[in-house]
RNA sequence: GAAUGAG
């Protein structure tokens, strides 16, 4: 197993499904490690669909789905946008007790915040035993999507009144939130505050400081454009 | 040997 795993992980990263399913197939025999790989990486790669139908497939030939296999399925949902699937799925791990797990409950924040479901993630959210960072960013980057900026920057104010350390992910969420709503000014705001937190930014934050001021670069453009316009008719 | 959050 141990080579059939590496080998099926390793094609399927790339994306060489094919040559990933053909190891897969012509291995003696399937274990849920090996399952759980091919499903994680389709739907990583945006194969929803064929990651869902390997984890239909999967239980029909008698396996049962542990927890890193539902984090794949979860995924899987959450890229296809299947959220009635998701919900079966949901049904699945309350019957087997894999809720209480935080990565599934963050799992399943994320399937639930991303798509706009934000009572549903709110609900599975205050459920989650030990809520970590992971929970909150989810949380927050559903609500900045859903254009909530106000609940997006209480979830960051919740967090460090939890009294967890700020990572250098929820920063980021949070700045390109605000550049996504073209408020520079929030973003370098939150980003001053990570500064003095002493949390280093990573390539990531830099994007989204980069898209606040590209954001507001092109506002100040058009603004200049709206002026021209009014002065040519 | 597979494991959830921004980009």
């Amino acid at each position: 197993f141990f080579v059939a795993s590496a080998l099926v992980e390793m094609y399927a990263k790339h994306g060489l499904f094919a040559e990933a399913t053909h190891v897969f197939n012509t291995f003696p025999e399937q274990d849920i490690v090996l399952w759980s790989i091919l499903i994680a990486r389709y739907a990583d790669l945006g194969h929803g669909d064929e990651a869902l139908s390997y984890f239909e497939e999967m239980q029909l030939k008698g396996f049962s789905p542990n927890a890193v296999t539902y984090l794949g399925g979860l995924k899987a949902c959450c890229s296809i946008e299947a959220i009635d699937r998701g919900k079966e799925l949901h049904a699945d791990i309350v019957k087997k007790g894999f809720e209480l797990d935080s990565s599934i409950g963050n799992a399943l924040v994320t399937l639930y915040a991303s798509h706009g479901w934000l009572t549903d993630a709110q609900d599975v959210f205050d459920n989650v035993s030990a809520r970590d960072g992971v929970s909150w960013t989810s949380l927050l980057a559903g609500y900045a999507k859903h254009q909530r900026l106000e609940q997006a920057s209480r979830c960051l104010e919740l967090l460090q009144l939890d009294g967890m350390p700020v990572d250098e992910f929820s920063w980021s969420t949070m700045i390109l939130s605000y550049a996504e709503q073209g408020d520079s000014e929030g973003a370098s705001v939150t980003y001053a505050r990570m500064q003095e937190q002493g949390t280093a930014p990573s390539s990531g934050t830099f994007l989204s400081m980069l898209k606040a001021h590209g954001n507001a670069a092109a506002l100040e453009m058009g603004r200049r454009v709206h002026a021209q316009v009014h002065r040519n008719t």
